[in-house]
DNA sequence: GAAATTTGACCTCA
DNA sequence: TGAGGTCAAATTTC
């Protein structure tokens, strides 16, 4: 994991300024410490019930990237994580469905990330990352929080998303 | 054949 | 009780 991160840290330093740049001009909610929602963690801190039975425990935060034909010719970029889908739902309000992804190596490197991919209804080429990362311990560890916070965008959840994109792009000439 | 994705069912929470 | 999140079998891709 470690050495995944070192190969890859000199693109995500690009990554992560291009990710502010966007944010900035999306004037998206997006923290610049990389800090979960408020009102996730008030929602959190109220839930002290059965520990075991808890959901939306993770630490969490959101990123949002427009996704541009510059940005697809740049290629994949990795957060460090390999994401693997688990699942699609529709979501009520929403116009296109949430897709879920989890860390790869769940079992055999104790990878608990999961992400959940959401196109904006406004502009799809806009595509929000919710981010939960934690380690074992409990503890949040820097790498995930630098790495889920830099890039989450291209990595194979992303480029799964594009390619959605694409196809729904390519029906949508078809019929204009 | 292994790994990844899809998708319907199930579970939990508000 | 409905919506969101996860599981797991079936299917697809490499």
């Amino acid at each position: 994991m470690e050495h995944r991160w070192n190969w890859e840290q000199g693109s995500l330093a690009s990554e992560l300024i291009q990710g502010l740049e966007s944010a900035k001009q999306l004037k998206s909610p997006l923290s610049i410490s990389g800090s979960p929602r408020s009102e996730d963690l008030g929602k959190d801190n109220r839930d002290t019930r059965d520990v075991s039975k808890k959901r939306k425990m993770l630490p969490r935060w959101t990123d949002q990237v427009r996704i541009t034909s510059e940005s697809l010719l740049e290629g994949t970029h990795d957060d460090g994580y390999s994401w693997r889908k688990y699942g699609q739902k529709d979501i009520l309000g929403a116009k296109y469905p949430r897709s879920y992804y989890r860390c790869t190596y769940r079992h055999t490197q104790d990878c608990w990330a999961t992400k959940q991919v959401q196109r904006s209804d406004e502009d799809p080429t806009i595509f929000e990352s919710e981010n939960h990362s934690f380690s074992p311990s409990g503890v949040l560890d820097n790498n995930n929080i630098l790495s889920s916070f830099s890039s989450p965008f291209m990595s194979p959840a992303a480029t799964s998303e594009l390619n959605y994109l694409s196809a729904s792009q390519s029906q949508t000439n078809t019929l204009e």
